[in-house]
DNA sequence: ATGTCTTTGTGAACGCGTGCACAAAGATTG
DNA sequence: CAATCTTTGTGCACGCGTTCACAAAGACAT
């Protein structure tokens, strides 16, 4: 799951779930391929193999949506990839402002899905005056002085952050009193957002650091060899440790002999 | 959140739940964060401001690792920077190789938050021959043609597959033959992994339609005036509709009146 | 030592999300 | 028109994750 959401009840979305909502850009991505495809219709079992879920829950998915469905036959694609789409809110055009254009802002630039479905790049922004009139996926780079001026004439709603971490804060506050209410934020950092301000965040050594976790364990599972009590040593821990050992309330007894790779 | 996994008993994992585990990264950071102006000591409620918490999910969290605070002072900053790197297995080197050096693949290259913390860039790897042996953020490109060779005598676990959409399935068969295990996928595409691999996607246009979605609905909450009965007309349904407008259950009797944007 | 004050660690309750399993709906066939 | 077959839509139960609220633990002052 995507995470950094500024609280908010979070859930009810026009009654709509949250897990569903991340979810139908899923299904329209399917949707649209097997449009190309002049699929006609297609039933809840294949499209949810398609995207990559169990059936059930796309068709309780759908269920929020209405009843869009015909029992024996399936979903007709096309209406269900208009109604999906208009859900979202993908049949109006945002206009997005990127900045931020080092390598990952020209990337993002640069990348097709934005502009293929719903989305417009407005404007390339940079601080960096060298870059200001440099064109980047055809778009010349604008200076941080145009922010304001930008959201405003083009009515932006949506920014991505792509900035260092030490500038995405100030950046970010900048974007919000200009009117933006959705920001997508690529900097390794937690932004501070005024209530009915949205904020996702893509966080890359994150993502990496969660594999990680995995890898190590299914390393440890395998390499399950005498590994008992070399827990590391590490920095001396500076405060008492305190009962450690003795206090396993209802954790289980192996307390957090991690296993780990002895390499 | 993340998404994309292949399901397995999906949370347990060394009775660390999932969530807690997309958490350390986070809470990692902010304590790196307070390590480098050598704070000693920090309280439950200061890091999980900092890290963009409740502070009780926090202790919470902590309490899977084990007792590590003291009760009226709070956390010792570098014993528990030690032991979050330990759990997250980041206190040995992971070998990444990232497949795909176009805009996304370089920026990936080039970012700074691999190198620094438990990650190493072993290889970086594309299809076209004409970027073979042009160095990348100071790493030369290789050929496709050497992936294996690559994985195996680096010891590569984990893949970064950063290619379009169209090859990704085609590379990480390649990767998963030749012994990676942990897969970051950048690609627009559901993977399919045997057992034992696990996945993690991020899509930016999926995270882009989420906040869209939302943006919408805010839009549509303030604009709150004679919207009624203009549901828009869309595509003609090809298959019958059936009974949608009584088909009311529990759903509530505003039906799917989307409220959407005159615009 | 004793008391007070701070902060952790966690039991318990609640709510959301998931998946099962089935009844209802409709297509299709005879 | 009746019977059968397919597939949807959903009631229900279960489990994970979040949050509250508080007792226990320890620091610190007297």
């Amino acid at each position: 799951m995507a995470t950094g959401r500024t609280h908010r009840p979070a859930t009810r979305s026009r009654g709509i779930p949250e897990a569903t909502v991340a979810r139908l850009p899923l299904y329209l991505r399917a949707l649209t391929a097997l449009s190309e495809r002049s699929v006609p219709t297609v039933s809840s079992e294949e499209l949810a193999a398609a995207a990559g879920v169990n059936s059930a829950k796309l068709r309780k998915d759908f269920s929020y949506l209405g009843s869009y469905g015909t029992r024996g036959v399936g979903y007709d694609v096309e209406y269900l990839v208009y109604q999906i789409s208009r859900e979202l809110g993908l049949t109006q055009d945002w206009p997005v402002v990127i900045v931020g254009i080092g390598n990952l802002g020209a990337a993002l630039a640069n990348y097709g899905g934005f502009a293929s479905r719903g989305f417009r790049v407005a404007a390339l922004i940079d601080a960096d005056p060298a870059m200001a009139g440099k064109p980047v996926a055809g778009i010349p780079v604008q200076h941080t002085d145009e922010l304001e001026t930008i959201i405003r004439d083009n009515g932006v709603s949506i920014g991505v952050i792509a900035t260092p971490a030490g500038a995405a804060q100030q950046v970010c506050d900048r974007l919000v009193a200009a009117g933006v209410t959705s920001i997508l934020n690529f900097a390794p950092t937690v932004l501070t957002v005024p209530d009915g301000v949205d904020v996702r965040k893509v966080d890359l050594s994150i993502e990496l650091q969660i594999l990680a976790f995995h890898e190590q364990r299914k390393a440890g599972e395998e390499a399950a060899a005498g590994v008992a009590a070399d827990r590391a040593a590490g920095p001396a821990r500076s405060a008492a440790v305190a009962g450690r050992e003795d206090s396993a309330t209802d954790q289980g007894p192996d307390g957090d002999v991690p296993a780990v790779m002895p390499a």
